[in-house]
DNA sequence: GGTCGTCAAGGGGTG
DNA sequence: CACCCCTTGACGACC
């Protein structure tokens, strides 16, 4: 028997109001003649952030949802190089407290996955400065919420420029370089165009990462890799995490734009997935990636609690039979 | 109140 | 090397 667990990325179709990702551009910045007004408008417009996470965290309480991936633009322009001097946790330090220790008390699993313009294994200096930049951020966030910053982020490998071994082994010589309390909040998630299953569990093992397997991922770029061959060595990578394997699940747009993520998820597919993993794991956490966020999370629990190899545990989560 | 262009980033792909 | 596309949500301008 296994335990389900769906969660959402960041924004609910339901809550209105509530976005947590509202931004300010340079541009804009720069249009602001006093300086420090447009500093004090940034602060504003992350705080407003923070409170609509709260209230998404109340959401996800009262629907009884338990895993959630924060939005990694709470803090616009937070890494921007002509703000070196602007201490941006400072001014939201007591609501990121706030944040925190809401979500432990309701038990909510929080990560982040920052975008993908974080490339650890680039071969440019710079890129990888801002990278580590944008890590920082996030570390801090999560020590300001007083969460346990370990396994709380997940990246992709990142370029491969058109050679898959030498990408690999610079992702390695880059890691050396990676503090250790950002390298223990970081898993990598396996790639729509770049790097296989195979290729991340090559660095997962290695670097003793937790690998976090994207099934549309796998169908959209596997060559002629089997995923149900590596599943024990992926389930492994989380031997030593406190937190239970995750996944992601989505399912495509069009046999056309098989990439794109479709509004909800194919619940035949899901299944077809899970019939594979069934008992091998105590418990599974999957993050649900599609258009319509939350409202894909009920559609799917909808479409799942008449089926009789499932037994329901609450909004968001049910038994594997 | 819809629709379109703009903003940011790095990689990928084309010519 | 030049160029445009990818992706994302927000947001401003426009009718």
């Amino acid at each position: 028997m296994t335990i389900v667990r769906l969660g959402y990325v960041a924004m609910s179709m339901e809550l209105k109001n509530a976005s947590p990702s509202q931004t300010m551009t340079f541009t804009q910045f720069q249009k602001i003649k006093d300086r420090e007004a447009a500093i004090r408008k940034l602060e504003q417009i992350s705080l407003s952030n923070l409170e609509h996470t709260l209230r998404l965290l109340k959401h996800n309480v009262f629907k009884e949802i338990h895993f959630y991936r924060l939005s990694s633009r709470l803090i616009p322009l937070a890494n921007h190089e002509e703000l070196p001097d602007w201490n941006y946790i400072k001014p939201l330090s007591e609501k990121l407290i706030e944040i925190g220790a809401y979500a432990r008390k309701h038990n909510i699993r929080v990560d982040f996955h920052p975008d993908h313009f974080v490339v650890m294994n680039s071969p440019k200096t710079e890129v990888v400065k801002n990278s580590l930049k944008t890590l920082r951020l996030h570390y801090l966030l999560l020590k300001g919420m007083k969460i346990d910053p370990t396994h709380r982020c997940v990246l992709h490998v990142g370029g491969n420029y058109n050679e898959t071994e030498k990408s690999l082994e610079q992702f390695v010589d880059n890691w050396m370089d990676v503090p250790r309390a950002i390298q223990k909040m970081i898993m990598l998630e396996n790639d729509d165009t770049s790097f296989t299953v195979d290729d991340t569990l090559y660095l997962c093992e290695k670097l003793e990462i937790p690998l976090v397997f994207d099934y549309h991922h796998h169908l959209a770029h596997h060559y002629y890799e089997k995923w149900e061959d590596k599943w024990d060595r992926i389930v492994a990578t989380w031997k030593d995490s406190p937190l239970p394997i995750k996944m992601h699940i989505s399912s495509p747009k069009s046999e056309k734009e098989f990439r794109h993520h479709s509004d909800y998820v194919d619940v035949d597919m899901f299944f077809r997935y899970l019939k594979e993993i069934k008992g091998t794991v105590p418990e599974i956490h999957c993050m649900i990636e599609a258009k319509k966020k939350d409202e894909a999370l009920f559609k799917l629990m909808e479409e799942i609690k008449h089926r009789e190899d499932v037994e329901m545990i609450d909004g968001s989560s049910f038994y594997l039979k």
